[in-house]
RNA sequence: GCUCACAUAGCUCAGUCGGUAGAGCACUUCCUUGGUAAGGAAGAGGUCAUCGGUUCGAAUCCGAUUGUGAGCACCA
């Protein structure tokens, strides 16, 4: 074991026995509290209880005060290997039924001969170790009890909910201010903050909730985003199609969607249609869920031969969602979205080729974003997973061909993978790629999901060489997400500062006194003739009022002109963020601007 | 959906013990034409989320509803 590990190993004692600690405080100040789990996790530790009187932040200073008085006492922890027959026995005695839970089924599991315990002062918990030796090695001033939130017991929804206390610990004092400061600027970078901030998106409680309306200048962003999936997918030999936003239930029927997708639709519509022999005929529409059925049925529209495929059919889509309401959390996640959508119809000998094609795609796109910090996630059905007949469609073979394809193919490109059994889409198991965001959360973004199921139940077939008739699979793939949480994760990732190509306004010029305004106006007008998003500021405010506002607004170019600029035609560029100005000929700046927008650059080209 | 918390002007927030609301920014008008992060003045802006209860009297106390946030579950 090298030093990082040990000095890892010796974090994890320390979140894992303050855990311990927490729980003691926790017991001592509400009596006949019940435990669940308190394991470490990447910033300090949890602890999960069933509380007999509500606990809130309110009382924390109170708790962390006992923790503290407990870490003085310095409690050695011992530890006790019980033979299971005994450690139930002292479990039932300790009134600890979920961990007597627990318990069983490890041992049914993993046929253990023993339990261990571990007991520091009066605490004792079932726990497999490791611990610091005393509660005295545990530094008083390197933790903090950070939140109170509900989570259920072994996370199912199925089970009780639990009262679960989160909080940050370190090895000192110096890492946990730089933890909880880091985590306070983090915030300032929420996209639901910067939204509002920027006037990128807005959402009104008369349209509903998770549906959001965006600004003008959130537009900018979203069509920006589209130009670039749209020039990407052209050269990649995509063809744009465009569909409703509705069809009929029937169509949801046949898919599979009503039978495993249903609880995340809307409710149907139903209406009074005229027959043709003029009798009236009731029929149900849905708000689509996802825009495969569609494309399905665009395929299906005409014999297709293997000299077709792959077939790319590609639109940003609008599609609907029933999403849970406590899910529902600004762009990140909303019940009416535009996805960056395209479906590929291929033979199965071209899955490896096709995914292959799509990932280098991912990678550009993220190269063109900068965007680097991400893990891939192989998402599959969980054939232990009891749900496993309402969320997948029930074809074990077919599960187990289509996993193996995907997972030879991500070998093959040398890319690792999280294993993710039970997080696969209804229709078959998909590539994600999580994005970890500033704000310390996991988030899908890009997919790339293999459909072996969909495509036999709506009788798609292409011709194959022999002359026969085969089923294709179809890849559902979406880089660039869906417009809200695409958008949502990147004005986290720049922190509301977008790169110039996709800035809302790309350009602003200022002008040191309203007499420069003739040349100002001049400059802004052709850029605007170049298709530049720039604008005027304001000419009654004072130049350091101007340059201020500019600057909140994270212009990422503020043009100053004054007497000197007038008089050489020239231009002083502040970019955003850098301290250093230069001043440049019109012409010079006009020629870098547009190289800059041109090739989509993070900085500026000079 | 679940647990907990929160809801005052467009935004960020004060509002003490229950006595019918206040600031800064933004907005409008006027003055100021100023070389790099807030020039000055005046004005307008509120059914204190909604509904109900307690009370002589509710932004304030209680309940319900709706919405928002954190987390869980679910997910692009």
């Amino acid at each position: 074991m090298n030093a990082a590990d040990s000095s890892e190993d010796a974090l994890y004692r320390t979140r894992h026995s303050l855990a311990h600690v927490l729980a003691q405080a926790v017991l001592d100040m509400r009596p006949g509290t019940t435990l669940g789990f308190g394991p470490p996790i990447a910033d300090g530790f949890y602890y999960d209880f069933i509380l007999s009187e509500p606990i809130t932040e309110d009382d924390f200073p109170a708790l962390e005060q006992r923790m503290r008085r407990i870490l003085k006492k310095g409690q050695r922890f011992y530890r006790e290997d019980l033979p299971v027959a005994d450690a139930f026995a002292r479990l039932d005695e300790m009134h600890e039924p979920y961990k007597r839970e627990y318990a069983a089924e490890l041992v049914d599991k993993n046929s253990l001969p023993s339990l261990s315990f571990y007991r520091n002062g009066p605490f004792l918990d079932m726990c497999e170790g490791p611990h610091v030796d005393t509660t005295r090695d545990i530094p008083r001033d390197a933790f903090k009890l950070r939140s109170v939130a509900g989570a259920y017991w072994r996370g199912d929804a199925d089970n009780v909910m639990m009262t679960r206390i989160y909080a940050w610990a370190f090895a000192d004092k110096a890492s946990l201010d730089a933890a909880v400061s880091a985590y306070e600027l983090a915030q300032e970078r929420d996209h639901k903050k910067l939204g509002r901030e920027l006037d990128l998106f807005l959402i009104d409680d008369d349209v509903g909730r998770g549906l959001p309306l965006w600004l003008p200048h959130g537009t900018v962003i979203r069509d920006e985003l589209e130009k670039l999936a749209v020039e990407l997918e052209f050269k990649a030999g995509y063809e744009r199609v465009a569909t409703p936003h509705i069809a009929k239930a029937d169509l949801y029927d046949r898919t599979g969607h009503l039978a495993h997708y249903k609880d995340s639709m809307y409710p149907p519509m139903e209406v009074i249609e005229e027959s043709a022999d003029g009798e009236s005929v009731r029929e149900t529409y849905m708000l689509r869920p996802m825009n495969c059925p569609h494309h399905h049925k665009i395929y299906a529209s005409r014999l297709r031969s293997y000299r077709d495929l792959p077939l790319r059919l590609a639109e940003y889509g609008d599609v609907y969602r029933w999403e849970a309401s406590g899910a529902v959390s600004g762009l990140a996640r909303v019940r009416g979205m535009s996805m960056n959508d395209a479906h590929i119809y291929c033979t199965e000998d071209q899955v490896k080729d096709v995914f292959k094609e799509v990932i280098s795609q991912y990678d550009e796109a993220y190269r063109i974003l900068g965007l680097n910090d991400y893990g891939i996630r192989l998402s599959r059905w969980d054939p232990d997973d009891p749900k496993g007949r309402e969320k997948y469609v029930d074809a074990p073979e077919a599960w187990r061909r289509t996993e193996q394809i995907i997972a030879e193919l991500l070998a093959e490109m040398n890319i690792d993978y999280e294993d993710a059994p039970g997080e696969a889409a209804f229709y078959g198991p998909k590539i994600d790629v999580q994005f970890h965001t500033v704000t310390g959360r996991d988030e899908t973004v890009s997919t790339v999901q293999l459909d072996f199921a969909v495509p036999p139940r709506l009788g798609l077939t292409y011709v194959g060489p022999d002359g026969a008739e085969h089923t294709p699979y179809c890849v559902h793939r979406a880089p660039f997400s869906t417009h809200e949480r695409f958008t949502a994760f990147l004005i986290e990732h720049f922190g509301g500062a977008f790169p110039t190509w996709l800035a809302p306004v790309q350009v602003q010029v200022l002008t040191v006194s309203a007499q420069f305004g003739a040349y100002a106006r001049e400059i802004v007008d052709r850029l605007r003739g170049r298709f530049v998003r720039a604008e005027l500021a304001s000419e009654s405010d004072t130049v350091s009022k101007k340059v201020r506002d500019g600057t909140t607004r994270k212009i990422p170019n503020l043009l100053i002109v004054g007497e000197r600029e007038v008089a050489d035609r020239t231009v002083t560029l502040r970019r955003y963020g850098v301290k250093q100005q230069t001043t440049m000929p019109l012409d010079t700046f006009e020629a870098a601007l547009g190289k800059t927008i041109a090739m989509r650059s993070l900085t500026f080209e000079l």
